[in-house]
This record gives structure tokens, C-alpha cells and sequence, in this order.
RNA sequence: GGCCCCUUCGUCUAGUGGUCUAGGACUCCGGCCUUUCACGCCGGCAACACGGGUUCGAGUCCCGUAGGGGUCACCA
């Protein structure tokens, strides 16, 4: 039989970088053996508008190139795929379960249960319900109904033996099933609960192998009790460890950015994304707009690459030395066998690592068209991009080599794109460069002058200008570099001198040294 | 608190009784390269939670202890 995995998110708007892990996972065990990934809407609780909260889910598994082969919008030989349209069946294992005595109807008010369970804790017992308004035949229940009450059903557990869990990542676990409650699956008004529908899901689905987070290894003893009750045969069970917290190993969670802001490499993370979505007009809401979300990668110009390969050695190794894992060699290599049994903290800068080495792999060209979209929604270009806005854009980026880390990081080349007139000096680069060096401005206008006859305004050309220059001035080239970059792009750091000359072109440089030079008076002056 | 799980450098990990004076990667710190900022290259710091066993020999096996985490819903 074909291996079949799935992967069941709750529409909430988002997608957990914790959840994409597990999906990976699943996806990983289930395509490398040429079998199936299925894609299983758990919405059974869901008040939202459903669709919305969906749709940010997907467009993230289609952008990591996490695909499934059943589910939303691709359909599938089990539709439907949403627990909220299953209800029926659930209904229908409910009343089997009923009619075999492995469930049965309860008439106890929640506050009569919550008075058993707290009594039981007052007095230091282990709390087991006492069935006291369990309802086994019609006339019991009869009596229950006359006296006003409602019924729920209720798995009807084990009080003796244990219950041994083959776990494919933790090996044998056990758990003694007089400890199991008696879990609703039920409720008055004939909706069903969770671990009966996800119990009869992964049944109707065929699903074969049952990975997910190990905070659903103490769920499991009471699924397997339904599934056995119901005649399934069990799936595989693989309970890998959550993704932990940068710093410690509580569950990442996504309500908590504000605790990790105190990390300082989730804040740098959590800044050098936020620069980025303020100049290209995004919102920076902590809701939507955090590194715990995958939508956060996306938007500032992360690969989905990077972002899968880190995820992927986030509790897996091949043989701890090997890190790069093309699509390809992660279907090779992958199994559970080599999972890590202990949780993984998120290590912002370890991803980030992993970006810049898969950002330096990408070509010229390629990177280009990662950079557009960035300079169109900042208003750097037109848009769309007109034919000069692109050759320079082309320039920048091969000019910058490995400076993008990321995409948004073209944003830090804006000069090369803004007008003469508009570009801004940075503060500490003009002061350091420019005003605090006595000779700056003078230097500046006698090289000028060669830049404004010099025949050839290519990089090769200009650099072997500025070295005459230097000869004749009697300076070092730096004298004059450092003073000539915060010229003309603002900055004081950036991609090669000679390089950033020829991608502005004689002119525009003319202008902005004049620019400098007049700013450089004014405060002169002023001071 | 009960139950279950976990425990090697700051972090991700390799390690399945001798080859471990514990390996790789990220970070960090030096140095080289260099017109800035980066990249790159070279080098360095840094870990077997603790205590008992078993064994000729333990990071590796067993038992305890400690610490951390998960879970105990008419949430998923």
C-alpha cells in the first residue's frame, strides 16, 4: 500500500513556520515514496469566514512548494475536505459507537462534572468520571430526558490495561487506559469533537502514517480507543518534537512576539524585515506581520528554498554535516528513523545564514526580478518598470554581488534610483566622509573636473583616473574614495567605488557632487 | 499535582561501548584580503545535566536525582 500523509491546518489566517515544519515532514515521507500528501481543512470549530482565513495557508504551501495532492481547490477522490462538510460521518461513528458500547449517552451538566473533578483534586485522587449520569439503555435515558437534561456522547474508556503506542520517532510509549477520560465526542446539539474527526478522517482518507506534533502524543491513547472501537486499522504513528522558542524550549508561538522581541537576533530578524515593509507601504501588524509566520519571509524576499532547508534541519540530520539539501536530495535522504527525539529552538540567525547562502547561488538576472517588485511598491521605478529603470536595476544587482541578502534588500541601493535632487546624505556618513575631513571638499571638486572631461566613464577607466589624481595630489586613494561615495550615493558603505560611478553615468555624478559641495558649505557655514 | 516525553558547545546537530585529547554548521572573537560595506580565506573560544552502577573500557547500556517541556476541555 501506497504511503499516504496529511497535514490538517484550522483556517486561522496564518501559517505557523512550527506547522510548515510538520507539513514538510509529511509531505517529505509521503512524495519520496511516491505516495500521497493530503491537505485536510480542520474547521469543526471554525465561526470565521472560512475561505479568507484558508487562503493565506495556501498561497504559503504553494510558494514553499509544499504541494498536495488532495484537499482545497485540487479536490480529490475523498471530498470533502473540510471536517465542517463531514459532519455526517462523524455523526454516523458516533452512533456506532453508541450502538457497540464503546461510547455512551451522558446526562451530566458541566457543572456536575467540573464538581467530581474538582473534588477529586481536593483530595489529591486522580480524577476518573463516575459515569453517574451515563445512560446505557432507553429507559435510563428516558428518565434522564424527563427530568429535563440534555445528553452528550461519551467515549466509555478502558479502566484496566495499557495502551502501547509503536511510535516511528519515540518507539514504545505507554499510557494506562484507567487514566483516560471519557471524552466527549459528542455534543447536545450533534456537532462532534476533534479526536473523533480526526480519528474517522484519516480513516475515510486512507491516511497511512500519522506525523504530527508531539503534543498529540497524550491525545493518542484515546484516538487509537476510537479507532479500534470502530474496526479501523491503525495508522503509523510519528510524534516529532515542536518547534521551540528562540532561547528556550516553550513552543513558538505566535501570540508571544512581543517576549521575543527581547531576543536580540529575532529583533535584528524582526527590524531588517520591518524596514523593509515600511518603504514598500506594508503593514507592520504583529499579527500578520512576524517572523514566526511564513507570509513574513515572503514578504521581505526570503527563498522558499532557505526557508525550507533551515526548517527541514530544525530536528533532522542526515549525518550532521551535510546542510545543503536540494527538493531532490531531501526526498533522497529523508526518514524518520533520523528525527530528532528533542525539541528544536528557531534560530532567526541560523535562517538567516541559510538565506544569504541560497541568495549567493542565485544568478544576476534571476535576482533582478526577485528585486523589482521591491522598487515598484516603494515608488522607486515606475510602474510598471520602464526599460532604463530595469538596466540600472540589472547594474545594481550585479554590482552588489552578495551585498542582497534578501530581495527587500535592494532597497538599500535606493539612491541609484532616486533623482539627484532627492536622495538623501546619511548623517554620520556625510559627517565622517565629508565635513569632518579638511581636504574633502576640495579634493572633490578638482577630481571633478577630471570626471567631467575624462573620454571613457567606464569603472576600468575611472579607476585608473583617480589614481593619477591621487599621484598628482600626493593623497591615498582613500582620501578621495570615501569622500566621493557619500557623494554620490548618500552612503557610506556599498558596492565598489568605480562600479557605483558608472552605474549613475557622468552626469548624474557631475550634478550630485555639486549637491555634496553645496551641503557641504551650507554646514560649513552654519557651524 | 498525575501521566508522558526530553537532556552533547550560546543555538542546530554528529555520535548506536574502544577510532572522542567529542566532529560539522550558525553566532561570537582574532587575522588576511580591501577605497567603504560586505563576501571570501585562515585561525580561535566553546558542550557530554548530576550521582551511582554494569564493563578491562561509557557521551554511548542500566538505575536514581535534578532540570526542562508537553498534556490533563462539550479547543484543534
Amino acid at each position: 500500500m501506497s504511503i499516504r500523509t496529511r497535514f490538517a491546518p484550522s483556517p486561522t489566517g496564518y501559517l505557523h513556520i512550527g506547522g510548515v515544519r510538520t507539513a514538510l515532514f509529511n509531505w517529505l515521507l509521503a512524495r519520496q515514496a511516491g505516495g500521497q500528501f493530503i491537505l485536510r481543512i480542520d474547521d469543526t470549530d471554525a465561526q470565521r469566514n472560512v475561505s479568507e482565513a484558508l487562503q493565506p495557508i495556501l498561497d504559503g504551501f504553494r510558494w514553499l512548494g509544499i504541494d498536495w495532492d488532495e484537499g482545497p481547490e485540487v479536490g480529490g477522490p475523498h471530498e470533502p475536505y473540510f471536517q465542517s462538510q463531514r459532519l455526517e460521518n462523524y455523526q454516523a461513528a458516533a452512533k456506532k459507537l453508541l450502538e457497540s458500547g464503546h461510547a455512551y449517552r451522558d446526562y451530566a451538566t458541566t457543572a456536575e462534572v467540573t464538581a467530581e473533578r474538582e473534588a477529586a483534586e481536593k483530595e489529591k485522587r486522580e480524577f476518573v468520571y463516575s459515569r453517574t449520569w451515563m445512560a446505557e439503555t432507553e429507559d435510563q435515558a428516558a428518565a434522564f430526558e424527563a427530568e429535563g437534561r440534555k445528553c452528550v456522547v461519551r467515549l466509555k474508556m478502558p479502566r484496566e490495561g495499557v495502551c502501547k503506542i509503536n511510535d516511528l520517532v519515540r518507539g514504545e510509549v505507554s499510557f494506562d487506559w484507567a487514566r483516560e477520560q471519557d471524552h466527549v465526542i459528542q455534543r447536545a446539539d450533534g456537532t462532534c469533537l476533534y479526536h473523533l474527526a480526526t480519528v474517522v478522517d484519516d480513516h475515510d482518507f486512507e491516511i497511512t502514517h500519522v506525523v504530527r506534533a508531539v503534543e498529540h502524543l497524550s491525545n493518542t491513547p484515546r484516538q487509537i480507543f476510537i479507532a479500534q472501537s470502530l474496526g479501523y486499522s491503525l495508522p503509523q504513528y510519528a510524534h516529532i518534537p515542536f518547534v521551540a522558542e528562540p532561547g528556550s524550549k516553550n513552543k513558538l508561538s505566535k501570540r508571544k512576539i512581543d517576549k521575543y522581541l527581547n531576543n536580540k537576533d529575532f529583533k535584528r530578524l524582526y527590524q531588517s524585515g520591518a524596514s523593509v515593509a515600511e518603504r514598500i507601504g506594508q503593514e507592520v501588524d504583529p499579527s500578520t506581520f512576524n517572523p514566526v509566520l511564513v507570509d513574513f519571509y515572503r514578504d521581505i524576499g526570503f527563498l522558499p528554498d532557505a526557508l525550507v532547508n533551515y526548517l527541514l534541519l530544525l530536528g533532522w540530520s542526515l549525518d550532521g554535516e551535510t546542510e545543503e539539501f536540494s527538493r531532490e536530495e531531501m526526498l533522497k535522504h529523508f526518514s524518520l528513523d533520523r528525527v530528532v527525539k528533542s525539541e528544536a529552538s528557531f534560530d532567526p540567525t541560523k535562517l538567516v545564514a541559510f538565506q544569504e547562502r541560497y541568495m549567493n547561488g542565485v544568478g544576476y538576472s534571476a535576482k533582478a526580478k526577485l528585486c523589482q517588485p521591491y522598487l515598484v511598491k516603494a515608488g522607486l521605478v515606475s510602474d510598471p518598470i520602464d526599460c532604463d529603470e530595469l538596466s540600472t536595476l540589472k547594474q545594481v544587482v550585479r554590482a552588489s554581488a552578495d551585498r542582497i541578502n534578501m530581495a527587500g534588500d535592494i532597497l538599500n541601493f535606493d539612491s541609484f534610483f532616486q533623482a539627484d535632487d532627492e536622495f538623501e546624505f546619511e548623517e554620520k556618513a556625510f559627517n565622517k566622509r565629508l565635513l569632518k575631513p579638511e581636504q574633502a571638499g576640495f579634493l572633490l571638486g578638482e577630481f571633478k573636473k577630471l570626471l567631467a572631461t575624462t573620454p571613457e566613464f567606464v569603472a576600468d577607466e575611472l579607476e585608473q583616473l583617480l589614481h593619477g589624481f591621487c599621484e598628482t595630489q600626493g593623497i591615498k586613494p582613500g582620501d578621495i574614495v570615501n569622500a566621493l561615495r557619500v557623494a554620490v550615493t548618500g552612503k557610506g558603505g556599498g558596492f565598489g567605488m568605480f562600479d557605483s560611478l558608472e552605474v549613475l553615468g557622468r552626469e548624474r555624478c557631475l550634478n550630485r557632487i555639486d549637491l555634496a559641495l553645496s551641503e557641504l558649505e551650507t554646514r560649513r557655514s552654519n557651524a
